[in-house]
DNA sequence: GGTTGATGTAAACGGTGTGTACATTCAGTA
DNA sequence: TACTGAATGTACACACCGTTTACATCAACC
């Protein structure tokens, strides 16, 4: 990408958006300023206009990739078609776990980029739905339907959120292939952490 | 660490055992050459003489971790004193991912490094008992007493394994700070996975 | 005792993040 | 319209990294 004029024009957000598409491609690591500034056809220098380092460009990318990761999560969630409030409540508690699932089969180092121990500039921009809140939201949603025992509630995100999280990044890491099905189902998964909590159906 | 001879003696189990201890303290990423070889006391380029590259010598370092980690999980096992055979397969089941959590708490930056996606010589060295067959053997052991239905034996690491891992991680990365409660009990989670594995104690 | 191979060293190369001094452009005001 | 100051981008340098190459040293064997 090449430029006529010597101002860039929005140079942070350009810059932003081609750190997290290195991310995407390569990973976390892979995020090098000087590559960064190359693709956006600048210099080195010029990121610290606007940075104040490399770990600040990268933690906006890490608020992206958590962010990208809620919205899936939300969109999963949305896009269940159920009637019946109890079992409607169920399918949306897993389709919490599926999103996150297929979201890190999909872009697994964004993955690793939303948990990068970086924070992002925080400050005042708008708080965006965390993935720990969808979670909640949904236990929230299971208890109100008589779908699962309140007395499961309690430490509830800890336990789905551990096995969903153990799953895609043992996945993502082809930590699975020890052993002998190589691709394990996410769905065996769900069920799983369904039944911990006490999940009824009927 | 001086010496006397220019000769080192045994450069590459020092070589290791001091990238360990760097990845150890500090992380993975901490393991730097130049770091290692000063703290043996050799030049940079004497490593070449023993490892191709980094990736060699971090590739001990993630065996020698996932050992230890599989040690660790052994030791728990074995520390188990109870006579009733049902009883114990759970005792024992559960004191499976309690050293993996035990240690991850511990040694968060060596869990890590058992983690990097770098497979070790491998070779024709000797098969230590690796984490998967640990768990593996201790479900084994809950079907054959009768305390988990054997409807439930596939895929049960996949289940067991990324609720352990998840929390480990997640854990370790300050993930669960969201949540009010800090620093979560890993007994409940322990429990949920017996849960979710039909487990029976009676 | 001389030779040879294994082991360690010094110096260099290219790549990285980052700081500093300078160049260029834009925006506001007289 | 012309000037001025702030914002933005550049060129260069520095320290550090992994790695390579040519050379120095030592141990072991004929």
């Amino acid at each position: 990408m090449t430029r006529s004029t010597y101002h860039h024009g929005d140079l942070p957000r350009a810059l932003v958006a081609e750190a997290r598409e290195l991310a995407r491609s390569s990973g976390p690591d892979a995020v090098m300023l000087r590559e960064v500034a190359r693709r956006v056809g600048v210099s080195p220098a010029a990121i610290y206009r606007h940075f104040p380092d490399r770990d600040a460009l990268l933690g906006e990318v890490a608020g992206m990739a958590r962010r990208d990761l809620a919205r899936r999560m939300l969109d999963a969630v949305e896009r269940v078609d159920e009637t019946d409030p109890r079992t409607r409540s169920i399918r949306r508690f897993q389709a919490v776990g599926r999103g996150y699932i297929d979201f890190a089969q999909e872009e697994p180092n964004l993955l690793a980029a939303a948990f990068l121990p970086i924070e992002p500039p925080g400050g005042d921009a708008v708080e965006a739905p965390s993935p720990w809140h969808v979670l909640a939201a949904a236990l929230d949603e299971l208890v109100a339907t008589g779908a699962m025992p309140l007395e499961r509630r309690a430490g509830a995100e800890v336990i789905a959120w551990s096995a969903v999280h153990g799953f895609a990044i043992l996945r993502a890491g082809h930590a699975f292939d020890v052993s002998g099905d190589p691709d394990p189902d996410p769905e065996a998964l769900l069920e799983a952490i369904a039944r911990s909590l006490a999940v009824q159906t009927s």
